[in-house]
DNA sequence: CTGTTAGCGCATTCAA
DNA sequence: TTGAATGCGCTAACAG
């Protein structure tokens, strides 16, 4: 390191020949320091150059002005603007937001989790996305550190989660695509890939039912059932772009002779073809950050239980259309 | 807060009957402890689940195991792959990413900047991009911070930077455009944006008089000048897919009646309508990032100098193109 | 209005 | 191989 470090509140002290307390309370603003001697004690920490020591301040204080969001990663446009809006929802809280990277691995983010620490961060949210292993998460818990689950929750632990109505939405765009024309249906979400994708799964098929279109499954079509008798125009429905370009690049006869639709969440990038239309259900990012700080603000301040786990579950932003 | 908090290491002491000290060096598996306490000692460690406070650790050692990145925001795909790298590179030195995005605001950027301590991360990497006034910088290199400037350099600052070697890939970028046909170019740069505009404007420039080929600019257009001239394909070159688009839609006269290629970096999603083509210069976020890291742990290592300023400039990944 | 002091949790030096 | 003691920088309780 260099021979120049940070200055500190006895540097400070030393100069303006006062006590080290006073400088604390002046720089603090505290209405017991003569207003002169304020005035004196912060302009030499301006010149100075001084910067409190977060790390003295936390290891005193048992907690930061940081908020900590650890997050998948940030391809997906979905959990990059949770994250931004994040950041902007703990601003006006008068917390800074820092957030970490799990990319999906579980070795770094059971790093990350044991990093923290009421010490360093007064709370987190946690996009566990990807995530199989939430152990670590239970040590958190259990000493009673504030967490807040975001976007994806967890059957197994009871934590406060913040996340779209994920069933409502695919109600919603179920009844979006057939507004569209959709006659027939074709569910490809993955029932097994996780609890969002599950939801959406299960609350296509019971609005399909319920409203009496026929309709098939990616289990079932993987397994050989022809979609023959599915009348046009048949709707894909499925979690994210990728997936159904993905699909119909591999079986591009579902999509020759007839009219196709999509219906999916978050983003369509680009044409919509083969299929002449898209339907793209919008969640709420902004809606989630913000009721997602918000509950971690509740946590801190009125103490945290394990029995004020809860889900907020918020609908959908709004559903768009793309020719 | 609960009533539980997270143990110590005197707690843990308390448990095995040993002295803190022993704890401690047990469990940073000092060789000079007895290998039946330190299995004991760890084992407690696990069972009341201890994890270390990272403020006093800090505090002491005045240094720690975090890198901290200071982006913009993460709406530009460069600007997130730069921090995802950046997190991997990180994670194979053995440091953890923190992440703050600034979001172009002055206020939260002096605000993440004082908040920067020797104590609380080890090294700074900074993505000034929108970010006017950089004193806030001087406080932390004058007392020796180590800070790595990334994508977008200061001209008034003499901090080590690693960037794209903008000049270069506009050239490259020009000379594309010129194999795909172009036989005139409308520069659209804008050199008064920031550092990085101005460098690709000026390379443009550079290249077009040393080729011989035919151009205006996005200033002279703007005053009046007709392109009636300028002969097709007209190759219009920008640093953004929204800039291009922006102004075909608000000049559609510019493609009525001529073939259009566009030139531009980073990314461009959809059809290249109305132009016939499309080439895009991809910058090595990878790259970037990793001599980024490379360069703060060296700074780390070797002990600061304002000396060791320079400035790392990549080559670009690849030159692609859109039909 | 200002000074004195204790202690947050940890790693390390000095003693044993 | 282990224990005792110190100080990192800060804030707050207590004392003037």
């Amino acid at each position: 390191m260099g021979k120049f470090s940070s200055p500190t509140l006895i540097d400070i002290a030393r100069v303006c020949d006062v006590n080290i307390s006073t400088v604390s309370r002046a720089l603090s603003d505290d209405s017991r320091v003569h207003p002169e001697t304020k005035k004196r004690i912060s302009q030499t920490a301006k010149r100075l150059g001084y910067r409190p020591n977060l790390a003295a301040r936390m290891l005193r204080a048992k907690k930061s002005q940081f908020f900590w969001f650890i997050a998948p990663d940030l391809g997906n446009p979905v959990d990059s603007d949770l994250v931004e809006e994040a950041a902007l929802a703990a601003a006006d809280k008068d917390y800074d937001l820092l957030i970490s990277l799990h990319l999906g691995k579980q070795k770094i983010f059971d790093r990350i989790i044991t990093a923290m620490h009421s010490a360093l961060a007064s709370g987190v949210i946690v996009n566990r996305r990807d995530i199989e292993d939430l152990s670590a998460l239970h040590g958190l818990v259990h000493q009673d550190f504030p967490v807040v689950l975001v976007d994806v929750p967890i059957d197994s632990m009871n934590l406060p989660t913040v996340t779209t109505d994920h069933a409502k939405a695919a109600d919603a765009l179920v009844q979006a695509c057939i507004d569209a024309g959709a006659k027939s249906f074709l569910v490809l979400f993955n029932p097994s890939l996780n609890l969002v994708d599950k939801r959406r799964h299960d609350a296509t098929l019971v609005a399909l039912n319920a409203r009496g279109i026929p309709f098939s499954t990616g289990a079932r079509f993987s397994s050989g059932a022809p979609l023959a008798d599915l009348p046009s125009p048949l709707c894909l429905i499925e979690s994210h772009q990728t997936s159904i370009q993905d699909f119909l690049w591999n079986n591009p006869a579902v999509a020759e002779g007839r009219d196709i639709l999509i219906g999916c969440f978050d983003q369509w990038i680009g044409s919509p073809a083969p299929a002449q239309r898209v339907l793209v259900a919008e969640q709420d990012c902004q809606g989630i950050a913000r009721r997602t700080v918000d509950k971690l603000v509740s946590l801190i301040e009125t103490g945290v239980s394990v029995n004020g786990a809860s889900e907020i579950d918020l609908p959908l932003l709004r559903i768009t259309s793309k020719i």
